[in-house]
DNA sequence: ACAGTCACTTGCAGAATGCAAGTCATAGGA
DNA sequence: TCCTATGACTTGCATTCTGCAAGTGACTGT
């Protein structure tokens, strides 16, 4: 079992958020999860160009942290598709939050669609 | 003037938001600041322990993405103090979802003040 | 038999981070 | 006057993380 006091820096909510989330690439894999995607191939799609090695250390981690699931979608040869623990899912607000602030102050950035900026969880 | 075109991956908000503040301390630096710190050696007490240089470069980074202004406080020696500018601020929701995260997700995370999370900007 | 797909793994160079120490200007006390 | 302390940084260096490119293994379809 993951001991989280032995790699947060603090009892903070939003420092442990951050060391479990905190770096350019994880929320993105979320996002990405959120708007329905399942597999390695479709991550590597994504137009921030995610790369290989990346993708599976994050998918790994998130994994060990309880944010990820893996399934077989497969067997011969042994596939997998991963998908959101209901705490990723929760994750959600957080990226609905950062959609209004890019939006709202940066130029120019794409707009989401209601589907994703409406959905509710918990 | 700062080109966003040369330093973000993508137009998403998302992607976008975390080319800016994804990293492990941005968001702990906007954090203290919305509890009212200001000062360099304020910023270094907090518990999560930021090193000198990575909080001399963050706030200098803040600067130039107009999320942090300073205001110098004292002449001889020249001393500045630094405050969020009303961008800076409107990343309140973002940080108030990922306390809500946080304390539904991880156990034995801290509780903010309730002034924290009942705030609202804009 | 051979190219193509998919999900990874590996090696390596360069960038970012963490740690410790040093600098600079000044105030305040012995 | 000298010595210590304060506050805001800067610098050097080792460790870690990231990005890029290429390779691997198990198939499938032609």
């Amino acid at each position: 079992m993951l001991d989280l006091e032995l790699m947060t820096r603090s009892g903070c909510p939003i420092a442990v958020t951050l060391d479990l989330v905190g770096d350019k690439w994880s929320l993105v894999i979320v996002r990405d999860m959120l708007m329905g995607k399942r597999r390695y191939g479709q991550f590597l799609a994504s137009p921030e160009g995610i790369t290989t090695n990346i993708l599976a250390d994050r998918l790994k981690r998130m994994e060990e942290y309880g944010l990820v699931s893996k399934q077989p979608y497969q067997e011969r040869p042994l596939r997998y598709e991963y998908a959101l623990t209901p705490t990723g899912v929760s994750l959600l607000p957080v990226l609905q939050a950062m959609c209004r602030w890019g939006n709202r102050n940066i130029p120019d950035t794409w707009t989401p669609p209601e589907s994703f900026m409406k959905r509710r969880v918990r």
